[in-house]
DNA sequence: AATTGTTAGTAGCAATTTGCTACTTGCTAT
DNA sequence: ATAGCAAGTAGCAAATTGCTACTAACAATT
């Protein structure tokens, strides 16, 4: 048999299989808390409750891509930092069938948000009492709020939260809520001086000292 | 339409779905070196090439329990460090199908190995300059070193590498190996000092001065 | 015009960690 | 004895982190 004639004869319905989803942990940090996107359930199951936004594999997107397009369909956003979580495969998961689910985190700074997906956010620390999310779905959010907190220290990540243009104040204020705790500032602009580029703008408006802006570098 | 009548009128099969397989990176540390166990394709596709070892997902088990069962059924282990890795979902990495495969990693340390496993286990840098692998393995196994290199500095998986008694200088080199570089003696122990349990025992055969055996605390 | 309140930003030192060199210890083989 | 060799320890310099206190720049109030 040639490897032409093996691959006709191939017959991939054999085995039952899972289906394949993929969930996004679509994350901000708006009132100085870190928040989530959460969705109500339209339909069966938990019909009602709140869950992470999904949509299932087709079989011609990659994974990357599907997690591409429930950002866009979920939330209406392109070109957002995104990187795969976690993969969830539970018997029980889902009561309908098997369903593996690949999770995705997205970093959105609040500002980049529509305006009609301004009410879905959740703060994180609240979900995380409840205990009326659908699905493993707190789980999901709690094990990427870690990723993002191992990743903050030895990753840009934070740069993915704020806008273009920002104060360095800003920038420590989502460092620490990440991190769940208070900087020095002196220590903290040392530590990313290599990382920002000083405009020549300042903030305006405040009744204190306005403060320099600053851009990613490179 | 009750919760109950949706689950019983839920047709699962109604659309196309990917195969989801788990492939597994056995790592250890043999002759100084990070290896990997690769095994032969004794099948289409790549036939005759070396491949990761891995399973299909079945429907009464969980991923971890695949990657358990691709431990055993292809390294003859048990309880072993396990972690998952990435979920590889590109359109083509396998000729036959759409498959969507979830890594995960293991470490073992060489003296567990089965004799009958010794012969499979090949350098990761010599892998890494090959391009005869089936798959995108090559690409998973680089992904898995990544991953234990990140990991070292803020877990204590390089203990996963070592048998249950060990010597200080057994263990630095298991570090300096995940790390890629050199670590100063006095430093290393003065960090790792309140991780490990002295024993009474010391090294005993070589022709200089014994080593003190340790084994890991808790 | 000076004072107060508030946040932005800087100085500087103590404590800890890391980088590095040199030493001492305990074994075997000459 | 002593030479060779790896195990293990001492100790200091350099860099990083923890921390306090300062100065700077604005608006609002006196």
């Amino acid at each position: 048999m040639t490897e032409e004639e093996f691959l006709k004869n191939y017959d991939s319905t054999e085995f039952q299989k899972p289906s394949v989803a993929v969930d996004l942990v679509l994350f901000t940090i708006r009132n100085e808390q870190l928040q989530v996107l959460l969705t109500e359930r339209k339909q069966y199951p938990f019909i009602g409750k709140q869950a992470l936004p999904g949509v299932f594999v087709q079989m011609e997107e990659t994974l990357d891509e599907s997690a591409q397009r429930a950002l866009y369909q979920k939330a209406g956003l392109h070109d957002i930092y995104l990187e795969q979580l976690y993969t969830w495969g539970a018997l029980d998961r889902d009561p309908r069938m098997r369903i593996i689910s690949v999770s995705y985190y997205a970093l959105v700074p609040d500002s980049r948000i529509p305006d009609s997906e301004q009410e879905k956010f959740f703060p994180v620390e609240e979900i995380l009492q409840r205990n009326d999310i659908a699905f493993d779905h707190r789980e999901i959010i709690r094990y990427g709020r870690e990723r993002i907190r191992n990743k903050v220290s030895y990753t840009d990540i934070a740069f993915s939260l704020v806008p273009e243009e920002f104060t360095l104040p800003q920038l420590q204020k989502i460092y620490e809520i990440l991190l769940g705790q208070k900087l020095y500032k002196a220590n903290f602009r040392k530590k990313i001086a290599d990382k920002i580029q000083p405009t020549e703008k300042l903030t305006s408006g405040s009744k204190h000292r306005p403060s320099r802006i600053y851009r990613k570098k490179d």
